[in-house]
DNA sequence: TATTTTATGCAAATATGTTGCATCTATAGA
DNA sequence: TCTATAGATGCAACATATTTGCATAAAATA
């Protein structure tokens, strides 16, 4: 993706442009999977370590990206479709958690099934799906540490 | 639930019956919600909390509990159907997660949709629904921090 | 450009989770 | 019931993740 419309998200998420914004957001629309803040601290020497934290929680609160739920403990985010802002998110697209190469994915193709729970309000669905990815199953050999 | 049985679900999961465990399995079958290490600690100030993360440990591996996903970054952990034992882990039941009250809850009524991935292999579903649970939605003013 | 608002970096604090080791105890066997 | 032993506990220390306070730097606005 090209430098203006990394800028144009940024502006329409109501977030300052600086350059740790811009490399962070680029690189997670372009990465494919859904980053943890360990990768963002590897890739991104040149930041403070707080920064990183800070750009992370500004960019999930505009809606930029959102939060993987992981039982890992460690978190994970993914970058938001186009339809997500401040005050409006909607991540009802499946997640893949990959036990080869650790990578988290956005399944943008597959939405979560609905599910009704009489008594109960719900307001978001995340289904977390685990296994062999695409990649790992095609090169079996490949695999990497989380 | 009575201590009989509470000693019969130890034993039958190869654990040693000691005060720490007895307590702990007693509160997790007692509390009907998911627990966090920071409410068992809190709850269980008698005892060392490397104690209680060793618990958590033992009875997760031997079936006893089983850890949730959570978009928090904290391990959240739910008392296991009879079904679960050494070896032996089905956990296709959803899960809520409630915006008021915190408490996450295992629906047990309700299995995962399966989906299909063409490409991957899926060993583990997980799905967590959020929103309002049926406890605050009756009684909407009693919301507690998390 | 001047002003205002917000982001950054650094230090420090807090939180989460694990490991090593000495001691204690639950359990099985004599 | 007594004893031997594998396993559980507590404590200290460690490792890592995440947050907070504050001074400074930079972005947006006019
Ligand atoms: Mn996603
Ligand atoms: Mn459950
Ligand atoms: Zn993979
Ligand atoms: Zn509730």
């Amino acid at each position: 993706m090209d430098e203006g419309n990394i800028i144009s998200i940024l502006k329409k998420h109501e977030l300052r442009v600086t350059d740790c914004r811009r490399d962070v957001l680029h690189y997670f629309i372009d990465s494919g999977h859904a980053l943890s803040t360990r990768e963002l601290e590897e890739t991104f020497g040149q930041y403070d370590r707080v920064t990183l934290y800070r750009t992370l929680n500004a960019f999930t609160e505009k809606g930029v990206i959102h939060s993987i739920p992981d039982s890992s403990g460690f978190a994970r985010y993914g970058a938001c479709h186009d339809t997500c802002g401040p005050g409006t998110h909607r991540h009802d697209h499946v997640h893949f958690k990959c036990e080869e190469c650790g990578k988290i994915e956005c399944i943008p193709s597959e939405q979560v099934p609905m599910v009704n729970l009489p008594g109960y309000t719900i307001s978001e669905s995340n289904l977390i799906l685990a296994g062999t990815c695409e990649a790992c199953n095609t090169l079996p050999q490949q695999s990497v540490s989380q």
